[in-house]
DNA sequence: TTGAAAGCGCTAACAT
DNA sequence: ATGTTAGCGCTTTCAA
């Protein structure tokens, strides 16, 4: 920006006017005459002016700019979080600068004291994995800088919050599973550091005993990525021959269960059915195409800006401000890992 | 940004200082005492000052921010390109601004002055498919704004450019084939709007040339999507019964042709062998793994980050400014798919 | 060793 | 209908 941008300055210096008066004319101001609009605007537009957005943030103590923390890019859930959140925000006026923690506290609060600095509007956060502690986020708020977690939220922390129905969507899954004649499920579960993953667990827990199955710890194994469930998978169904289920935290890992079981000489699904989480783009590309539940990521997206925003317009003090919750709905997606009948 | 933040006037009024003072103390001046240093910095701690970027960025003319606009972030591509210009970015105090253009001109124009009225330091940019005209990009080249292409260059502006050895990767896969003994190749193709495409299927037509394989046109069909593979595939099979391999411009159609050459009744790689394009996540969760081609995203990301902050360094005028163009070299990763010896 | 003043680009209250 | 001025937060020349 060291170049050579236009300013009002420049424009009112060649047209012998006064800055505030090309200020003014820019933005049609009823006392300016119609004359001195039209030769302003038209300069303007020749010299290609721009107003400086970082001037205007000075003097307005608004930036316009929301601030996006997530684990990774890489993940279609998050990526697809993003679009949902720059679509309003863009509509509204507002840019996202986003930053990756890569599952790291260190970056986190690194990338949340950068966003401090950069004096972003708000904020909307998806927790890291290994983040126990919340002083940097709480010196934010102190700050009355207002934070939105999205996913993975913050429970020590008095915000506004959008999750994903996690506990719904885990249940339907393994009710379906049922449905379809399983009766010994396996449980591929997530950190249990992260409250989706307990609630991810304890719909598989209530749906088993819903339906008179009785619990079996030994079938809840943790393991939430591709690599460690091809490794485990065949060792696990040597272990518990009678497995008849998968039930996963996302679908990366089924996908590498699917593949342990295919190497054990099983077949999807009619020996074992398999369910994932997440509906990645990935899903309908496996051979069995895989089940899954959809999170809606998009919506997500949206309404964690969407309260974020309502906060920035009602301009509360963090203290006035009655945190809400807004819980996005799953969608079970069948496909046919899991349909036996 | 409304909110209560701190500001070293605030500081001052407390210690009973004047604002230069508290400026130069926080920085170190020599000129400063030790003793003004100690109090200063230690209530600058106590109340959580962290300075005004925004302020700092007015004054500085320069905002550390780089803008970034790509086609779509949930491109695998693309969300690790991210990751190789975050990576370095911050390492040098520049946070990036990402827009999505999806594919869309008129986004892609409106982006491109957003990131101008944010005074954004220098762009990276990847162009959307649509995109004909440069007009948006000469704007700031114009103001003096350094814009550096990736992977889908701009070939009519004199920029640094960053790209896939498109050309080499497509001969190295085509050769594979051809190694694996196929004879009959069918390229399902990219965009000829983009130089990227092109480059492949010269790649493809070299490949055959040099190995005394007649080109046959009808063997080179537009078609870059997992949709339309599916559709397409096992009619082009149909037609033309003795094709024996498949190059694709793209993961996500080679997964779709490989689906449609599984409906035609034929094995893979035994009857036909196939070869993507990018190596995505998704090339490993096929049923067989799909064979691809490398484009090191990350790696093309820090070069092109790396090149832009040379040229903010140099800080030369435009029409000074001698572009650069980087070349990355791809790998070819061969998995079940095309492996037949 | 410290303070006062000006200015980055813009706007709005207060003149005129 | 337009101009003047001050100030957003910060740094830096110049003065003391």
């Amino acid at each position: 920006m060291s170049g050579t941008h236009v300013t009002i300055k420049d424009i009112a210096k060649k047209l012998g006017v006064s800055p505030s008066t090309v200020s003014r004319a820019l933005k049609d101001h009823p006392e300016i005459s119609p004359k001195t609009k039209k030769v302003v605007t038209e300069l303007a537009n020749l010299l290609g002016y721009k107003p400086n957005e970082i001037a205007l943030s000075l003097r307005s103590k608004k930036s316009k700019v929301i601030g996006l923390i997530i684990p990774e890019i890489v993940h279609h859930f998050f990526s697809s979080v993003i679009s949902g959140i720059e679509e309003i925000a863009i509509e509204e006026g507002y840019n996202v600068m986003i930053f990756q923690s890569n599952e790291s506290y260190t970056r986190e609060v690194l990338n949340t004291q950068g966003l401090y600095s950069s004096r972003v509007d708000g904020l909307l956060v998806s927790l890291a994995k290994e983040t126990k502690d919340y002083e940097h986020f709480r010196n934010l708020l102190k700050h009355n800088v207002p934070i939105v977690f999205f996913d993975r939220i913050c429970e020590g922390l008095k915000t506004d919050r959008v999750i994903v129905d996690d506990y719904g969507g885990a249940f339907e899954a393994v009710q379906h599973l049922i449905d379809q004649g399983c009766k010994r499920i396996l449980h591929m579960s997530g950190s249990d550091q992260l409250l989706i993953g307990r609630n991810r667990i304890n719909g598989y827990k209530d749906a088993l005993d819903e339906n008179n199955i009785p619990l079996d710890e030994d079938l809840i194994v943790k393991c939430d990525n591709y690599e460690d469930a091809l490794a485990m998978t065949a060792d696990i169904i040597k272990k518990h021959p009678d497995i008849d289920g998968v039930f996963t935290v996302n679908d990366f890992t089924a996908i590498g269960a699917m593949k342990g079981i295919k190497q054990a000489g099983k077949k999807i699904p009619e020996d074992i059915a398999v369910m994932g989480f997440t509906n990645s783009v990935s899903s309908t590309f496996t051979d069995p195409t895989l089940s899954s539940v959809d999170q809606h990521g998009t919506e997500v997206g949206r309404e964690a800006i969407k309260l974020l925003l309502k906060r920035l317009k009602d301009n509360e003090l963090e203290e006035d401000h009655t945190p809400q919750t807004r819980i996005i709905r799953t969608d079970m997606i069948v496909r046919d890992s899991s349909r036996r009948i």
